[in-house]
DNA sequence: GCGATCCTGGCC
DNA sequence: GGCCAGGATCGC
């Protein structure tokens, strides 16, 4: 469900973790952890007090001083919520990180789609799931070039597909990608190596617009996306093709997943 | 590169 | 009952 916009939302309300000191960890029978195990996460974890809180692409990184950290991936219906009372617990609640001041972060992922796992070295190159990430969509110290060449190197994919491919930007998701490529007017089915370097640099930076709208309006609230304090998105009510189809918006199948775009503008 | 697959819930 | 969903991996 999250996308690049809404883990960063989720990331800064999460502030209130830092300084605080991990007192005990709970994981369901079925979380969906990931190359680790629940009891090695607790052991890393108690008495750790939370430094800082990261984010790469659409993971959620939880630093402790360390330095480890835990790496969250929300897939389709994960939501993380930060409490201070008691609350009966969810269905689907697969981890719960106690403080010792009382307050806690649940992690409730009906579809478990979404992984938790472990870095343990400061830039989280050991972690497989982040090693795998393309450049951040505002990488200061990326040139044009740079995401140019990164997307030149899968000339035979539909530039909708690209967006979508972690390897080359990470945390673009499958409205953002359909708002990226209507607000660059590119046809989705068009291959990235039938598009030239022009294009390709309306394309980055749509991108980059597109993920900056979906920071300001706080996210995009579908059905249920929340912060980590509850609060909704509002950019659901900015979006130009996504879920929109009519009689100028068509929506098509690309890889599985649904695309919504304007043939007449979009070329 | 593409389609099937992992999973649950909501809606028609 | 069938289809759809904000994601990513795996096998061909």
């Amino acid at each position: 469900m999250p996308e690049l916009p809404e883990v960063e939302m989720i990331k800064r309300s999460l502030a209130p973790l830092v300084g605080k000191t991990v007192a005990r960890v709970w994981f369901s029978r079925v979380a969906p952890v990931e190359t680790t195990t629940p009891a090695k996460i607790t052991r890393f974890l108690r008495g750790q007090i939370i430094t800082a809180l990261a984010r790469r692409g659409k993971y959620l990184i939880i630093r402790t001083d360390r330095p480890i950290g835990l790496v969250l991936h929300l897939g389709m219906s994960g939501k993380l919520s930060f409490l201070e009372t008691l609350t009966p617990q969810p269905n689907h609640t697969h981890m719960e990180i106690f403080f010792s001041d009382g307050s806690r972060l649940r992690l409730v992922d009906p579809r478990r789609f979404g992984t938790i796992s472990l870095t343990v070295c400061p830039d989280g190159s050991d972690n497989a799931f982040l090693r795998k990430l393309g450049f951040e969509y505002n990488d200061p110290t990326r040139t044009i070039e740079d995401f140019t060449a990164q997307f030149r190197r899968h000339p035979n994919l539909a530039l909708k597909a690209a967006l979508l491919h972690q390897g080359i930007i990470a945390g673009i998701g499958n409205i953002y990608a359909c708002e990226a490529l209507f607000r660059a007017r590119l046809d989705p089915r068009r291959r990235v190596g039938e598009t030239n370097d022009a294009e390709l640099k309306r394309l980055l930076v749509a991108v980059r617009k597109t993920l900056e709208l979906g920071i300001r309006w706080q996210g995009t609230t579908l059905r249920d996306y929340q912060d980590g304090r509850g609060t909704k998105g509002s950019m659901q009510k900015h979006l130009k093709v996504y879920g929109r189809a009519n009689r100028s918006i068509l929506r098509i199948v690309q890889n599985n997943r649904a695309t919504w775009f304007h043939p007449i503008l979009q070329r």
